[in-house]
DNA sequence: TGTACATCAGTGAACGCGCGTTCACTGATGTAC
DNA sequence: TGTACATCAGTGAACGCGCGTTCACTGATGTAC
């Protein structure tokens, strides 16, 4: 279904998500109306109809489109250059900060919303390609660990988010945490660092 | 319906923080509204301003209450007993996520509201509270490591709030995270553990 | 003690507002012939 | 080619709703004498 140009508004469907995104990063997931986002692509709030189910649906969409943004700057950040698997990992972690900053609407839509990834077959798939990505990347690095002391890649992976999540949540935002003298970047790399050093990954006289 | 019976309704206050609460926890933030919470406290839509200048307070005061509620646990958790530094910081660390859990709709308002804890100084001064117990614990805790190594106490402390955090968020809830084969306590615990061997504050062997 | 009065927590009606959603319509665009 | 018609994206009015907030009021409780 390729939309040409000229029809009527010609690519309202974009339009609307992109409205939504800037309502949504700018106001939180609690400030974003259907009745606005249609004002802001320049259409009645009734014209939303023709290309989403509701509000919900539109979004869903808008996390759709970070969770698929999200899993390409990641298996970019993976495939890039001629790495250790220990500094691919790394640039895996930076890319996850990336994306919360360059995407902080797609970002607020995917994880502040209360949308599911199990509303939709969709959703749910581009979701956990996303999450494959850093699953196989934990995956990977933590074979440099000797099996007996090597925790399951999975909760490798978790603690990664973990700390990752947690970093954009309170420090990269007007949060509570923001009072840090701490950016963001350093917080994060530190973090994932002395962690890594925890798994035997990093020598410890680093 | 045993209902205290003093002036009138005789709690009313309390009973709308209460109600709030349960709002907040059942439907999230954006769930929540002045006139659903004055409804299940058994009272007009007006009557709430006989306590609060309007729903924006009504939110504040119950953040306010979790931090209190907070900040009383990670001091008890310190000052529990006859423990080592890092028993005691173990302990606190528990305490984060048992908080989340037991409190989930103070949790829900102090962190995922959009409230600002600038927005008066009680509150100001409650999480201010919370977190100075956190960053002491870090402070004692890191003394343990030679100076030379030592990272600052505060990037300590942020480091194991954003992994706790990021657990609670991701891993404790209906998150994209939720389909972890992990319990979030057992997340954190062993997340926590690898990051403090990163630091040498647990023995490489353990 | 009883009575008169003051206090003030909660009522009930009303308000203006923006929300999401519906519907019959319009008129620009695409297409068959 | 031009024309007639079908398609369908977007309009504009309307809706019912619940929201937060205001206001004059009521009537139970507290208190002075």
């Amino acid at each position: 279904m390729v939309k040409k140009r000229g029809y009527h508004h010609g690519n309202l469907r974009a339009a609307l998500v992109e409205a939504a995104l800037s309502l949504i990063e700018e106001k939180g997931p609690t400030g974003f109306t259907l009745s606005e986002a249609a004002k802001r692509a320049g259409v009645t709030p009734a014209a939303v109809y023709r290309h989403f189910d509701g509000r919900e649906e539109l979004i869903a969409e808008a996390a759709r489109q970070g969770y698929e943004i999200f899993a390409d700057l990641l298996t970019f950040a993976w495939n890039k250059g001629d790495l250790t698997d220990l500094a691919r990992f790394e640039a895996i972690s930076r890319a996850y900060l990336t994306f919360a900053r360059r995407y902080p609407g797609h970002y607020v839509a995917m994880f502040e919303s209360g949308i599911q990834t199990s509303r939709s077959p969709e959703l749910a798939e581009v979701a956990a390609r996303a999450m494959g990505v850093m699953e196989r990347a934990a995956e990977q690095l933590i074979n440099h660990i000797p099996a007996s002391r090597r925790p399951p890649a999975r909760m490798f992976s978790a603690h990664i988010w973990a700390m990752s999540h947690g970093v954009v949540e309170l420090f990269a935002r007007n949060s509570p945490g923001n009072a840090s003298p701490f950016a963001p970047e350093e917080l994060l790399e530190s973090g994932i660092g002395v962690y890594l050093r925890g798994l035997g990954l990093i020598d410890p006289d680093h």
